[in-house]
DNA sequence: AAACATTTCGTTAACGTACACGATATATGA
DNA sequence: TCATATATCGTGTACGTTAACGAAATGTTT
């Protein structure tokens, strides 16, 4: 009957109801101590009755909390700029959430020296941060440094590449296997109709490579499981040096000639430089991510098509799911996979990262 | 000396470096009137030289102003679900707005019927809206709302298909000469390379034909510019029952057969059921948007490829749009067309519209 | 110059929450 | 029993902005 509450339930319409004081009732919202049992679980039930949502304006303007994130990527080198996209994510959601008063703060390893991680990796520790985003590369130094965060019950999300059998909140980015599946479908449609495919391995790190292989997996299996006829060769560049990558293709073409290369990361660009550089022309080039490298390639016809999966949204959305598990207290989706985008030089103008 | 403002500056802060109370602060601010030029000139300067941001926390929990968007876009029909996704979009981005005190409300109208179209228009207009997103697929009839709009200062985005000349805050979607480019680009991996293709054009109304040409055009100029051999023929169905297409395709197929089909719409499931039922097997189907009927066919093989243009983000982001103009004051630019995503059986089910 | 209208400006109470501080009530110790 | 510690709770102020209200200054009309 004398219901009426313009629109709004707040603290004070609870503490009226449950004839207590405001502040007791923000005692039992943010869980402090100082409440007894019997008037916390009143007050709770008000609470769930009136499904009361704190106002968040309210909630930022009166409170000085602070949250700090920490990231922790590949810098990015002059051996590839794949790193800037998610760099440039989690500046986007940083500068988004900072007036919601959490700070994020980036820390950075070289992909080819393990020990730059594990430094990066202890001050994190030092830092006593509220959460971390990570790109886990190197697997048994990433395992110690997860299982520390999990002791400090730090909130950990993975993106780019998955550690699976981890403790952490959630992991963001692409599903290896499905991309390299997708590429396979792709050289099925190239003509001609009996193809001649050559797959490109090209990492120095041996832990990074362990992922080339799962899309390898993929790509070969969808010619059996299609029941296409195709041959497939395969070669591994453990260098990435440019001498030593032409070295190694020149070895592998003199020995057969092939209508599809395809290169199973953002190296792609390397093998299209010696494509140019050596006249070979009418062989069909897929290889991974936008980059401006590749993309030049990819407008002067050399590389036929791109997948990309959206590396500036991976950033982007693991520094937001921290915000939404801490600070919006919203479940959060552990396995994110991103889209499996395909770039040719029709529509890279047009690409979002 | 005194200087004890910790961090931030607010009224309070320039008020009294102006010798003026924080009401006339206020009142320039938000340019209200009762204030002198000279007075408001000084703290105009003031405002200026400290970067003044206000803090949208405070403004939100003091101010009870309210905006009101209206959204008009074609309603779900049994005929085609495409704008289930835009309006999906709107939601969600009145989900996240709605705390900042917008209320969006949507207008309907039938793609069959104009005068659907002008009834929710008018209905709009008396609303004294603060905003309006449409897609305005009708040419004269929006000419005139636009207009309209226009004499009462009401920001105008155009979501889906735009008509350049008017005076729109923004356009977002697609770009359709370049969809068709890409389609032909893709038509063009497609063995055998001597290729016969079939165009089709399924629409009712002669206004939404004409976005249909756009993609042809860029169709046929992608065999042009690029010098490749392609017979070309296409066909123009103007009744959208199934009963007529397939009158209509069988007439046409009966005369030749086809390597490829390009559908410049998302009626491409009508014609994949069409071929499934006649057996027809061997030719390539390429369409748009990632609807459910599509998908169905994307895996049974029977449709290639699906052409599609984040239909849900143009809804969010035409809302968002908006927002960012009337209450953030961010400039908003003006063309921003939707990235051109290749849709196949092995990447659908990673797509986000 | 009185009376009134208008422009210009200051004061103050909200908005809903956080949190320090102080006030009770209850428990514990001697 | 009294005193002291502890658990429980209420009060008040602050956060930065909005906007209603009214005061003061200025302008206009007789």
């Amino acid at each position: 009957m004398e219901k009426k509450n313009s629109g709004t339930v707040g603290v004070k319409e609870i503490a009226r109801l449950a004839n207590v004081s405001i502040g007791t009732v923000d005692r039992v919202l943010n869980n402090r101590v100082g409440v007894s049992e019997k008037t916390k679980a009143k007050i709770l039930k008000i609470i769930k009755e009136l499904d009361y949502q704190p106002n968040i304006f309210a909630r930022r303007l009166a409170s000085k909390k602070k949250l700090r994130f920490a990231t922790l990527i590949p810098k990015v080198s002059e051996e590839t700029t794949y790193w800037e996209a998610p760099l440039h994510g989690i500046r986007q959601a940083a500068n988004e959430i900072k007036d919601f008063g959490v700070e994020v703060i980036s820390f950075f390893f070289d992909q080819n020296d393990k020990s730059t991680f594990k430094d990066s990796a202890t001050k994190i520790i030092a830092g006593q941060f509220d959460g971390v985003l990570m790109a886990p590369m190197f697997e048994d130094e990433s395992a110690v440094f997860i299982k520390t965060c999990n002791e400090n019950k730090i909130p950990l999300v993975f993106i780019n590449s998955d550690m699976p059998g981890y403790n952490n909140l959630c992991y963001i980015g692409p599903n290896l296997y499905q991309s390299g599946y997708l590429s396979a479908h792709i050289v099925n449609y190239l003509s001609p109709a009996d193809k001649k495919t050559l797959i490109v391995n090209i990492s120095k790190e041996i832990d990074l490579h362990h992922h080339l292989l799962r899309k390898e997996e993929g790509f070969r299996n969808y010619f059996e499981e299609n029941g296409a006829i195709n041959q497939i060769s395969k070669i591994d560049i453990q260098q990435t040096s440019y001498a030593h990558i032409q070295q190694k293709l020149s070895e592998q073409l003199s020995k057969s000639s092939y209508d599809v290369v395809f290169v199973t990361n953002s190296r792609v660009s390397t093998v299209a430089k010696y494509f140019e550089e050596h006249q070979i022309k009418g062989v069909k080039l897929i290889g991974y991510d936008f980059l401006e490298d590749n993309i030049l390639h990819l407008k002067n016809k050399t590389i036929d098509f791109l997948i990309c999966q959206k590396p500036q949204e991976q950033g982007y959305r693991g520094v937001m799911s921290l915000y939404d598990h801490l600070v919006l207290n919203t479940p959060i989706e552990k396995e994110q996979f991103m889209p499996i985008d395909i770039i040719t030089r029709e529509n890279y103008q047009y690409y979002s990262n």
